[in-house]
DNA sequence: AGTTCAAGTTCACGGCGTCAACATGGGGCC
DNA sequence: GGCCCCATGTTGACGCCGTGAACTTGAACT
């Protein structure tokens, strides 16, 4: 047999058909995807979809998943090789806004694929939940992340809970608002940057963002001291 | 004539295909919505809406700016009674957070629009920046917020450049991910509570959030006030 | 009166999602 | 090896969809 995937008459037609919705999908919009166009597109009538695909909306979940998938590695990739060109305070903060980069920046090289995966259409996907723990997606390396910044004494122990979702409300909804570009300035690189150094002040109080933005000069400034954290009640999970 | 606004055989047929189609689409999701079920809906034959709008997207970008209309005015009515029946340390910070309550509350409501309004097919409706300055958008509302906790000396008059973007970021992206519900634990209320003290907390500084803060050096300190749980409230019009 | 023309209708076309019936051929069993 | 089974893929059909073109209607103006 040529491959050890190859069934019977295609030969892996659930893969091939998943990579050719998210390339359609990718290319003409979420509207714009057609079940029919998908199945033409790799050779193979209407119909032979339906043996690997209750309908159209599972075809479209799976290219979801997909999309979800492919984020999580350009995230693990983002990050992974941040600290090598990055120059914060500290590693573990270059990380988190590496992985923040990486998922606007994902929103804005496939926009439809993005706005697909967080739409109603989409929602429809199956393994984003944390069922295999082995299985990494976006939500788990955020998780991570945060894990780190607290590891390295940056991100207050008392502060983690809840970190995940104050991280991902801030990063997404900057990628969603630039997708539906119904705010003029997002476009702005530096737009993505100041809210990055927002939601790490945020987090982790008011010290080492890393970068310099418009602040006052004379409050209680110390610069990137590892040390201690102005303490504040945690808030729920 | 019967009314002033009776055109010639319907009367007012564009603002009844409108109002369909926002009633549909908010049943049946903007992917199950059809040209034809509107038209069929407001008893007028398929082609008829071809006389009031270029095709199926027009009508469904027009449904989206009504969406937007009826979010800003979830909003301005929100924060017009939020004074009366919050207890906040500040009134403006008490608006503040009105408004975000009732952005993610409309999302929570109709979310079907919602998602129309911010997703690739709604992206197209007209008016949504201010090239009137009297009409009244969720972007307008949220500056007046802003310019508030400005005047009322919350919030720094340097810190106010960019701060637009940073709470509806905030805001948004929570409205958008309890949509996807991607998070479990984003249908909770009081995530919204900690993510709204989160942005004022990360707008105007360390202080006055109004909730339950370790106390901080008191500059302008208002009594947490013997306050108890935020009311939530429905916005129809 | 009659003319005009926006507003609405009817007919038609191709594409879509999906169902039902049919064809095919590889793998397991003798 | 030969045979059958059934997973895989195909063909045909149905109804709904968006949309174009030609046709009808009736309020407004002269």
């Amino acid at each position: 047999m040529p491959h050890p995937r190859a069934p019977y008459h295609h030969g892996d037609l659930r893969n091939a058909l998943v990579t050719s919705a998210v390339r359609l999908i990718e290319e003409g919009g979420p509207g714009a995807f057609s079940l029919r166009e998908a199945a033409r597109d790799v050779g193979v009538s209407a119909n032979a979809a339906y043996r690997h695909f209750e309908d159209k909306a599972a075809l479209v979940g799976a290219a979801a998943a997909d999309g979800h998938a492919r984020l999580a590695r350009a995230m693990r990739q983002a990050m992974d090789q941040a600290p090598a060109q990055e120059t914060d305070a500290r590693p573990s903060i270059a990380r988190f806004k590496a992985a923040g980069r990486a998922y606007a920046g994902f929103a804005n090289e496939h926009p439809a694929l993005f706005s697909l995966m967080f739409g109603k259409e989409g929602a429809a996907c199956e393994g984003h939940d944390a069922a295999d723990p082995s299985h990494v997606t976006p939500w788990t390396l955020l998780g991570a992340a945060l894990d780190a910044l607290v590891a390295d004494g940056v991100l207050a122990p008392e502060r983690r809970p809840g970190a995940e979702l104050k991280a991902w409300v801030v990063v997404h909804g900057f990628a969603s608002l630039t997708l539906a570009r119904l705010t003029e300035g997002t476009k702005d690189p530096e737009a993505l940057e100041s809210l990055l150094d927002f939601t790490v002040m945020g987090l982790c109080g008011e010290i080492r963002a890393g970068r310099e933005e418009g602040r006052p000069r004379g409050r209680n400034e110390e610069t990137a001291s590892p040390g201690k954290r102005v303490r504040r009640k945690p808030e729920r999970a």
